[in-house]
DNA sequence: ACAAAAGTGTTCGTACTACACCCATGA
DNA sequence: TCATGGGTGTAGTACGAACACTTTTGT
């Protein structure tokens, strides 16, 4: 067959909420091009390995999250003649929504791998709020990580994916909260109980309750089997 | 670099409505997988070409489209290992909306194109879709058509692109029967009206009017502004 | 005059907002 | 008992659904 051959990598953009920010797990390269930045985990697609495969490898490698507690979805594909300096790259970007797990420190061939706010990772000024050196993330690194935010604030509008950022019990409160971080809004908590709990299988409540937020116990809930939201759930800001 | 290369392609899900069907472009398979079957158009990417610029230039060798009067967006990559029998290819689908042309009969190098309805094409009415079957699309081409069918019908809710389905200029009542065909749902040509005319940035009026759909003479729009669409028209049937 | 399609007004129900208020716990 | 957050009730409002009705053309 007469064409070019390409080198085809996946990255992935792997977001979180701790410490009140939405965060995007980041690796310190420990190759050239750009040794010693900070980039989006990612590697090179295997011979006989689909595409979807590789993420999800890739995906265990750098946080030894199981497949099963962590949303994955194909983000998009970024193909620039010149995204990487050595060699054409086609690269297919995941998105991947996990709850605030702890990333192993040590690993096995994992350069240092951690979370990082995505506010300071895509400040266009080049400051890091927190000691990371900042130019700016590897390649085209940062364009892929907004494409990625911003798939996941309009994911909460209309798919019941916030829950993917809580463990796997959690109550309203916490989930309202992970939707006022990703979105930057306030949201009234007694109508977002309402709306989340009146949704169709939106919430799958547990029976049992919790008091780690104080205050009066709060129900437990469990992810439900809803794909859609409708009617959505709107952010005032567009 | 150690790393497999594969080769890299585009496909194109260019979809129009006409003859109150929405329908895809599909061409005749001029070689071996699959000759003689019909398949999206599409190509292998170049050496130093993006990916965004190959899709376009398939765009115009299939349809001899110029770039502006068609919206192109990447909808997905599609890379499983054996979806090619000869070699490993991965391909990178565009989803292209374009109004009621003409396509190019004759064509150069083009085996012969056509418009074909995306009802029939997914209908699945026996034959496993493991790209020989006689209705079937080659390779995995049905699966790609379907995701963007699918987009598709969702950008229709909450973006204004129902008009790329429309000429330059258009009557309110020809971008509901978009609407109409498209969902495969009646809407009420009253409610309909006020909401496209009533939203902001949806559609500017050109000040002129035509009775080319009898009746009573009315307005002919040009595209807005808008790139989403607040509040969404949503759909019955989700 | 009549048919046909454009466009407007009006009513009704549903869903979101804002906020008053009560409930159940820990300290 | 008080502070804290969970959860409910309710009035006001915005918007879509349904449909009666008027407008402007071609025949």
């Amino acid at each position: 067959m007469e064409c070019p051959k390409f080198a085809v990598s996946v990255d992935l953009v792997v977001l979180t909420v701790r410490d009140e920010a939405l965060s995007a797990l980041v690796v310190r390269r420990g190759t050239e091009p750009c040794r010693g930045a900070w980039a989006l985990p990612g590697g090179f697609v295997l011979e006989d390995e689909g595409l979807e495969e590789a993420a999800a490898r890739e995906l265990a490698e750098a946080t030894g999250m199981r497949p099963g507690s962590v949303h994955v979805e194909q983000l998009a594909t970024y193909g620039a003649p010149g995204r990487d300096p050595r060699a054409r790259v086609v690269t297919v970007a995941y998105l991947a929504l996990a709850p605030d797990l702890p990333v192993p420190a040590a690993g096995s061939d994992a350069t240092d791998a951690q979370w990082c706010p995505v506010d300071s990772l895509l400040a266009d000024d080049g400051l890091a709020s927190d000691g990371l050196a900042s130019d700016g993330l590897a390649f085209d690194h940062a364009a892929i990580l907004r494409d990625g935010v911003e798939r996941a604030r309009s994911k909460l509008e209309y798919s019941p994916l916030g829950a993917a950022f809580c463990a796997a019990e959690f109550t309203v409160a916490e989930l309202r909260r992970v939707y006022e971080i990703v979105w930057g809004e306030r949201l009234d908590p007694r109508n977002f109980h309402r709306k989340v709990t009146k949704t169709e299988a939106f919430l799958e409540p547990t029976g049992t309750t919790t008091t780690r937020d104080g205050g009066r116990p709060a129900q437990l809930f469990r992810r439900g089997s809803a794909e859609h939201l409708h009617p959505p759930l709107l952010r005032r800001t567009t």
